[in-house]
DNA sequence: CTCTCGATGCGCT
DNA sequence: GCGCATCGAGAGA
């Protein structure tokens, strides 16, 4: 897998946690009107099935949730707290349920075009840290809503997620997963890696 | 910097 | 009707 080539399926067709954190490093990318938005991905959870309390998963299939079910490689967008989107991949072969949330984005391509669509209503001089650093943010950031749910990420020219250097494992940190409410499993349950030196990360 | 709180729409019981 | 894989404003230190 070289710099730029797109990530194969095969590259999902594993276990979360595992895809999250070969997905620290890659490249997500968005096309917005014929422009490249792009970030280094800095921050990543997995979601992991039916026993995981904390997935949307974990009641069965639903009509939301139904994506999880299917083939690895798709995204996954849900619409959270009245006004946020969050982007995943989903994981593992059909018929396992399981899936990658993308946390934090360092921005690289289109950083300008991001400011615009972020602060575009707000008060001006933020920081670029807080460009796409959270779920929410990243979406808006990348221009990502519902639209974008059951994307291919390995067949198409609108979102998709090309190799680059990925980190070695001495600069990912491994933490709870952030925000869930679960049991006490699933509030404290490792699955949560970062790149530990990003000043891009949530929170 | 830290903490608290309200916004806001929808999926699901 | 309840609760949510969040964010930004505002207050205080």
């Amino acid at each position: 897998m070289k710099r730029g080539e797109r990530l194969p399926r095969d590259f999902y067709a594993r276990p979360p946690a595992e895809v999250a954190q070969a997905l620290l490093g890659m490249r997500l990318v968005r096309v917005l009107a014929g422009e490249r938005l792009a970030g280094r991905i800095v921050e990543v959870e997995a979601y992991n099935g039916e026993d995981d309390p904390a997935s949307h998963a974990a009641r069965g299939p639903t009509p939301r949730s139904q994506i999880m079910y299917g083939p690895p490689g798709f995204a996954y967008v849900y619409f959270i707290y009245g006004m946020h989107h969050c982007l995943n991949v989903v994981t593992q072969d059909e018929g396992q349920p399981s899936a990658v949330l993308i946390r934090a984005l360092e921005p690289v391509e289109g950083i300008e075009r991001m400011r615009r669509i972020r602060w575009m209503r707000l008060i001006r001089g933020r920081p670029d840290r807080e460009l796409t650093s959270g779920p929410g943010r990243l979406c808006q950031a990348l221009g990502i809503t519902r639209d974008q749910n059951g994307m291919d990420l390995c067949d198409g020219n609108v979102l998709f997620i090309e190799a680059d250097e990925g980190v070695p494992a001495g600069e990912v940190v491994v933490t709870a997963r952030i925000g869930v409410r679960g049991n006490e499993w699933a509030r404290t349950v490792p699955w949560r890696f970062t790149v530990g030196q990003s000043p891009f990360l949530s929170r």
